[in-house]
DNA sequence: ATTAATGTGTTGCATTTGCAACAATATTAT
DNA sequence: ATAATATTGTTGCAAATGCAACACATTAAT
C-alpha cells in the first residue's frame, strides 16, 4: 500500500486529527476541573484580552467562527458579567465592541493559570521541540490564510 | 502584553486553528470541483481502502467520530453504491464490516488524483519541509494519544 | 446457573454549527 | 440624487454533531 498517495496521510489530515485531540482534551479538562465556563467561552475572553477592545465580526475572524455564533458566545459572556459590550465606531461605523469585566479578567487569570500548571506536568514534547513545532505550525497556517476564503 | 502567557498561543489552539483552515479549504475544494461526495464521505472511503476490511467501531476510532455519526456516513455511502456491507465476526462476535464497491473504488482514485495534483501546485510550504513538519505533528499526536480518553 | 460486565450497532434527542436572509447604516458609482 | 455596493449585527432554519439509552450477543464472575 503506498502510504504516500493517500489523503488520510497527508499533513492536511493528520492536522486534522491532531487538533481533534487537542479540543477533546481540552473539553474533558475543562469539564474535569469544574471551570464556570466552556473551553469555547474562554477562547474569546483570552482573545478579546490579546487583542483588546474589538467588534464582533474582527473578533469572529480571530477565533474563526461565523457572526451568529460569536454573538452567540458574547450573549451568554455578558448574562455571566464576564465581558460589557458598548457602542463605538470602527470607520465611521457603528459598531458593538466588547471588553472584559473585573470578574471576567479574574476568571481569564483563573483558568489561565490552571491550565499553565496542567500543561506544564504535561509529558507530550520536550520544551525545545514543542517550541519549534509551533514556529513549523505557524508558518504553515501563515500559507494557508493566504489560499484560503473565509466569508466571515 | 506577555504572549506565552495565553491559551490562544499555545501550540493546542494554534493546531486547531491551523486545522480549521484546512479543514475549509478541503471543504471549498470539494464543492468547487464538484464532486459527488463530502470531504467526510471521501475520509471514510480512503480510510476503509488503508486499514482493510473493518467494522464500525473501529473505523470510528480511526477517523475520530462517535459510532452513530460513523454509522450515518456509511448509511450514505451505501445508499450510492460506493460500499458494500457484510456480516462477519471479530472477537467471536458479529459485526458489520465494510468494503469498496467496484464503483467505490473508481470514485476514490479519481478524488486522490485530483487532490494529488491540485495540493502539488499549492505554494505552501517546500516538499522537505512539509515532511518534517509531518513527522513531528506525528510525534505530538502520538504523544496526545496516550492522554485522551476517547470513548469511542 | 444466574448475574454482571463488555462489545457492537442503532434510535432518538438536545446541542452546536453554519449559512442564507434581513435590517440598518455608510460609502461609492452613475 | 438615486441606485448600487459594502459593513455590521441579528434572526431563523437546516444540517451536523455528540451523547445517553437501548437491543442484542458474548464473555466473565459468583
Amino acid at each position: 500500500m503506498q502510504q504516500e498517495k493517500h489523503f488520510i496521510n497527508s499533513i492536511y489530515y493528520q492536522l486534522e486529527q491532531t487538533a481533534k485531540y487537542c479540543k477533546y482534551l481540552g473539553n474533558q479538562l475543562f469539564e474535569k476541573l469544574n471551570f464556570e465556563i466552556p473551553l469555547d467561552e474562554f477562547v474569546v475572553l483570552d482573545t478579546i484580552l490579546v487583542h483588546g477592545e474589538i467588534c464582533q465580526r474582527d473578533l469572529a475572524k480571530l477565533i474563526l467562527k461565523d457572526r451568529p455564533s460569536t454573538g452567540r458566545l458574547l450573549n451568554s459572556l455578558e448574562e455571566k458579567g464576564l465581558i460589557e459590550r458598548f457602542a463605538d465606531t470602527k470607520n465611521n461605523r457603528l459598531v458593538r465592541k466588547t471588553k472584559l469585566t473585573a470578574k471576567g479578567q479574574c476568571v481569564t487569570e483563573q483558568i489561565t493559570n490552571v491550565l499553565k500548571e496542567y500543561f506544564a506536568r504535561f509529558p507530550v514534547l520536550s520544551g525545545e521541540k514543542v517550541l519549534d513545532l509551533k514556529t513549523r505550525i505557524q508558518e504553515f497556517k501563515d500559507g494557508l490564510e493566504k489560499e484560503v476564503e473565509m466569508k466571515i
